[in-house]
DNA sequence: CATAAGCTTAGACTTTATCTAAGCTTTGAT
DNA sequence: ATCAAAGCTTAGATAAAGTCTAAGCTTATG
């Protein structure tokens, strides 16, 4: 199971003549510790419990160059950007209920068939989101 | 090939007690009418052209309203939201260097396969988006 | 330890979208 | 056709999310 990692950051840092400072370093800890996908707003506030006077810029501009570096994903839930610090190949299921995302195993979905795209388009890849009810809220609904 | 509607429009309008008023008709003259998948901006821009005094409220209501009536649906690009008047199921193809969103038949690609979530989730829909490069941004790579 | 490059900060700014209060338009009844 | 009630539109204020800037500070390196 890959994910965002203390290590590649650094390595990353160093190939490319960037500083490693205290803020980015909590950023990546609270990334790596988290569960779910957090917010840049859930981000800054996190950080903010180590550092009270980060500013907003510095963690927009650290997940930016994540993200830019395939450190981290970003998705959108509601046209909110939220930030995904699994690395692994995987869907994701939004419930309707209660919003929430969750990840789906690349292999919980038998392997993607053929596409017979018009012209002579190139596929890189593709997102899958399904949508419906998580196991929590169908149980809710279904008492 | 279903698409969004005045016919549709008008009867949910009769159904709701709602009001038909000249700004809504031009809305969804232009949803009606536009190839691709405009922005609010877009829509508001259009709307100005017949009537110079249109609020975006109007706009961003009426969009709102039509997509809680399922006769519109919303898809973020890059953040920004669109909207999408193409009302057979569909999938999307973003293209990496043009930004450039179409539909793909939801028949060019083959049926969907088995999945097989953890727990008792409840799988309701999904929204696949291929990327890659568009046939022309594919043929100006190649040159 | 000094230097240069890069980073962080606070706050202004931008963009996208929503809310509000006042006046206007549509609809249905007369 | 006319009127009242409900609903709609408008302009502008407001909110939320993210970006930009200038000044000073920190990190990495020799």
């Amino acid at each position: 199971m890959k994910r965002l990692a203390t290590q590649d950051v650094t390595d990353l840092i160093r190939a490319r003549g960037l500083k490693l400072t205290p803020q980015r370093l909590a950023i990546v800890e609270y990334l790596q510790a988290c569960s779910g996908h957090p917010t840049a707003e859930d981000v800054w506030k996190a950080v903010n419990a180590k550092f009270p006077m980060a500013s907003r810029a510095t963690v927009y501009n650290t997940l930016n160059w994540l993200r830019e570096s395939e450190l981290l994903s970003e998705i959108q839930q509601d046209g909110v950007a939220r930030f995904d610090p699994n690395l692994d190949p995987h869907h994701h299921f939004v419930c309707r209920a209660c919003g929430r995302v969750e990840d789906v195993d690349y292999d919980a979905v038998a392997p993607w068939p053929q596409c017979t795209l018009p012209d002579r388009h190139v596929i890189e890849g593709f997102d899958l989101t399904l949508r419906g009810l998580c196991a929590n809220c169908a149980a809710v609904a279904a008492s």
